[in-house]
DNA sequence: GTCTATAGAGTGATAGAC
DNA sequence: GTCTATCACTCTATAGAC
């Protein structure tokens, strides 16, 4: 018998995925143990809470991801530069639009019901960080407010149509002409 | 016991509500009876292919509904009309941003591998029929395209953002902007 | 009475929890 | 592995339209 370690953070990681590409429906404990090759004991090891548990932990460690990779920088750095690197980090991190957003999943069904704050607080934070940036930029207020969320809604809406369409061309022509307009009103 | 008739046309109406608020794994059976109040005996006289079969004639139920109120219309109609149109048969489908796109959400987990076609060719139709009514209304080619998938893009992100910042105004804004930018470009 | 659509208990399989 | 609950689905009795 071959017995592979885990340590939680893989853990969290490969049940991401599952969920990622399954949805919290769909991602049932045998196909998480089937596809993460974690046995059942190890899975309630690291969650005790179950699928509820493993759903919360992701998305926890998906914001400290983006808080530190995305926000933080939007929030705190040269609001040009960070602006510039939002796009490559968005566009590596959704794989060019082949890689769903987990959260935006979430929002779609009444798996939302189970996570509000969560599911809220990101999309916030991403738009609150950009329009700061944006302002900081030198973009006035309320318009700074709108291209943040236009962004927002951009990426959203091109990581479906590229699923839906099998085509992740769409993602990154979505990505390109919103850097483009982002750049144009901060010019 | 008392027994109450149903019409096809309004137990896919009833079943597409589940899906839409639950998704398709998670419209189980026991809560689309719960739900609709249609007895197991009925749905499966209806649907004897089970889920698949009420989740493909939910898909047609859709198509169609979208062919007839604004494909067509963008397709063969004043262009300028057809598009003035559209946002508004947009913004009562959608109930201003508390109803999903049942389509967009089965693409974004694996019930799009059962689907792919009927998923593909909504969002692709809705595209080339608002492409080519820009076209009429006078915008050269590459541009009526890109702008017919921007506003497509538009439309889905602001629906997922509507429902997870818990908030619908973020549609409407949407829609407004994206209405607003393809009538300054035929203009 | 005939026939079709509905009601809802019952089936084996599989879910999540432990 | 073992548990119970719930899954998708089947089946039979019968209500109600003719």
């Amino acid at each position: 018998m071959v017995r592979t370690v885990f340590e939680k953070p893989d853990a969290i990681a490969l049940v991401a995925e599952v969920f990622r590409e399954l949805g919290y429906e769909g991602a049932s404990m045998s196909e998480i143990t089937a596809r993460t090759k974690l046995s059942k004991g190890s899975v309630y090891h690291f969650f005790p809470g179950g699928k509820e548990e493993m759903a919360a932990e992701i998305m926890a460690h998906i914001d400290t991801w983006f808080v530190t990779e995305m926000f933080r920088p939007l929030e705190e750095e040269d609001p040009r530069e960070a602006i510039a690197r939002m796009w490559e980090t968005t566009d590596s991190y959704f794989r060019s639009g082949r890689r769903v957003c987990l959260i935006g999943a979430f929002a779609l069904d009444e798996t939302r019901e189970r996570f509000p704050r969560p599911i809220r607080d990101y999309f916030h934070r991403w738009i609150s960080a950009l329009s700061g940036a944006l302002a900081r930029a030198g973009k006035p207020q309320p318009e700074a407010q709108a291209l943040a969320e236009e962004a927002v809604v951009g990426i959203q809406g091109a990581l479906t149509l590229a699923r839906a369409l099998g085509d992740e061309a769409v993602f990154g022509r979505t990505l390109a002409r919103l850097k483009q307009r982002l750049e144009t009103a901060v010019a």
